[in-house]
DNA sequence: CGGGGCTCCTGTGCGC
DNA sequence: TGCGCACAGGAGCCCC
């Protein structure tokens, strides 16, 4: 469900108001949710444990802590399709919920319970994040770099850009939007973009995920902010979820096929 | 390397 | 109303 924008927002949020507090309480609800390790010693490392920093790499949350004896760890949060991490109230839905020392609780919500919690001594040594492609905000994203790639790659362009191994942080939304922005057919092979087109792609790239942020991200279904909010920008959605409505641009119906095995959105006619 | 299919789960919406 | 199927912001695995 939540992509970069997603993360960041919920990382803003939760930054407000749980840095600082000491976990009193775990409860886990559903076990299944947590990889790593069992729940008994997740459970003892948690608790008790003051919350210090928040990070986030990709679309993973990271939980930086130290624990009731003073040794640091990392309780790591994937949200997959339908993770929620909430602050305030119990929620009777939580499949995990953290009491905190002011009273309030942080719930870990899933409905699907697709998500994964880990509490780790080395996040970066997680295969995920030693696997994970560059973060597309910041610097060490680069344009010749994305231009190399691209060039060597006969993948199709919209499934490429949501290999975590190739960018971090990319999913189903962002990619369409993206695409459209650059007047790229999903299907397109990567090696075929013109230089032109690459670096529209780089540049709309992150321009939809910045744009996505300052609107607390994309509530298309179950996405929910760090204190249970939805987010704004499916309001500015130019493709995604629009199959059969009039393109923004030029009024063309938009169009939905699969590719890999996803839902692909664009506009036959602004997208070449 | 690429892509298809399947898997982990639960819920909703649609067509018949 | 009831049932079955398709589909859902993700991603790993196996196999060809």
């Amino acid at each position: 469900m939540p992509e970069l924008p997603e993360v960041e927002t919920i990382k803003t949020d939760l930054e407000k108001v749980i840095l600082n507090q000491t976990i009193t309480k775990v409860d886990v609800l559903r076990a299944s949710v947590v990889k790593q390790p069992e729940i008994n010693k997740f459970k003892a490392g948690l608790t008790n444990a003051l919350i210090k920093q928040i990070i986030r790499r990709g679309k993973l949350l990271v939980i930086d802590i130290q624990t009731k004896d003073k040794k640091t760890l990392y309780l790591t949060i994937h949200l997959r399709m339908t993770g929620q991490l909430v602050y305030g109230a119990l929620d009777k839905k939580a499949r995990v919920s953290f009491k905190l020392s002011n009273g309030d609780y942080l719930c870990y919500n899933d409905q699907r319970t697709l998500g994964e919690l880990r509490l780790v001594k080395d996040w970066k040594q997680l295969s995920v994040v030693a696997k994970m492609g560059p973060e597309p905000l910041s610097s060490e994203f680069k344009l010749n770099l994305f231009a190399k790639i691209l060039a060597k790659r006969s993948a199709k362009i919209k499934p490429l850009l949501l290999d975590q191994h190739f960018i971090a942080g990319i999913g189903n939304i962002y990619a369409a939007e993206a695409l459209f922005l650059s007047k790229i057919m999903p299907d397109r092979l990567a090696c075929s973009l013109k230089p032109d087109e690459v670096k529209l792609l780089f540049k709309n790239i992150k321009q939809v995920l910045n744009k996505a942020i300052k609107c607390r991200g994309s509530s298309f279904s179950d996405y929910r902010d760090g204190h249970g909010q939805k987010g704004n920008f499916s309001q500015h959605f130019y493709v995604y979820g629009r199959k059969a409505q009039p393109c923004l641009v030029c009024k063309n119906k938009i169009q939905r096929i699969a590719l890999g095995g996803r839902g692909t959105f664009f506009c036959g006619k602004c997208q070449v």
